[in-house]
DNA sequence: AATAAAACGGAGGTAGCCTCCGTACGAATA
DNA sequence: TATTCGTACGGAGGCTACCTCCGTTTTATT
């Protein structure tokens, strides 16, 4: 195996980047519009960028839904280290849970489709469950240790209120009754004065 | 309004009820097979009737799947007051708890794609669910009553069991284990000796 | 500036969707 | 049983979306 370093596989080209960055948004954003089915071309279209292009990226529907996914797990997770520097711990516990409203919506069309692929949706979940987890374990113990936040709180109360929530209600406007249930959230779980 | 009750609409033609019966056998196969988008001219050639046929019965894919679900629903509840009538209340027990597994892989296909209907799922949702538990409180009162089944059960737990497996593995052969877990659920639930 | 690896785009063959309407069947009636 | 007429059947055909393939373009590297 004569490995040399020097094949160091050269940088992968920017456009490339910048392409597979705008389908995802674009498509994030078809997918929880229309559900599961959302025309490809319709996405490429949108995102500027041919079918072919996009085909490349994500040979199946299943590998695009599944990409989104992983973007959207990315980012969460990116997020709360962000907003814990950037902004006071009870504002960054805020912005973050509104985030996770987004999230959950598309969770919800990525589940169903999921079960189709072979490998089988468990080995995403599972490792999607522990960063979110961590992301607001983080997020709430630094919002008590700066006393905005009861001590009796725990993260999971949130994250499970958040959840329930979102299978409870299930139709097209939960987003919204969701965001208002942060706010909700948050200014229950203010210090009792 | 000279709303004669004369006009009493003549008895529906049995070829109608008998393809109706057909389509939705063939479908609810092909739908827990395949997933919700399982071809529906494939479909309608395997329960031997033309395309249209197909489409006059159930103008939409969503219309189809609606109607493959609440078929289930009232097999289910139909099976239960027939078991109950003709096993043992053990037995009946067990027999339609192995029916509530195919449903569930049924309701599992289903559910995604009702979210995008327009009334929104909630209303069948709630139907089934009071129905199905009438089913199995009834089933599991006789298996209490004939002292075939331990008193302190209720009738809830077995459900949430299955559903909640149902949930867990949502892979490809989790009715396999559904139907294992059946069986475990009634060797658990006889009386201690 | 030259080179070659990597990425792009969209034409085109295929499959599934759904409508439309002439034909066939079955329930009511005599 | 024969006739009538409302009801249901079937599949051709127009359309949309899928996905592959390959000639052209862009980019990193030398």
């Amino acid at each position: 195996m004569t490995n040399k370093p020097s094949t160091t596989a050269r940088k992968p080209r920017t456009d490339a980047l910048r392409n597979r960055e705008r389908i995802l948004e674009v498509a994030k954003a078809a997918f929880t519009r229309q559900g599961g089915n959302a025309s490809l071309e319709e996405i490429a279209k949108q995102a500027d960028v041919g079918i072919g292009t996009l085909y490349r990226h994500f040979p199946t529907r299943d590998a695009l839904i599944e990409g989104v996914y992983r973007n959207e797990v990315e980012k969460l997770a990116a997020a709360a280290g962000h907003f814990a520097e950037t902004m006071s711990p009870l504002e960054a516990l805020r912005a973050w849970m509104l985030l996770l409203v987004d999230y959950i919506a598309a969770k919800h069309i990525i589940a169903p489709a999921l079960n189709t692929i072979a490998g089988g949706p468990s080995r995403l979940h599972e490792g999607s469950r522990t960063m979110i987890q961590d992301a607001i374990d983080g997020l709430v113990k630094s919002a008590k240790r700066s006393g905005d936040l009861r001590k009796d709180l725990e993260a999971n109360d949130l994250l499970r209120a958040l959840i329930g929530a979102s299978h409870v209600g299930s139709s097209v406007d939960w987003q919204q009754s969701g965001r208002r249930l942060v706010d909700i959230l948050i200014a229950g779980s203010r210090p009792l004065k």
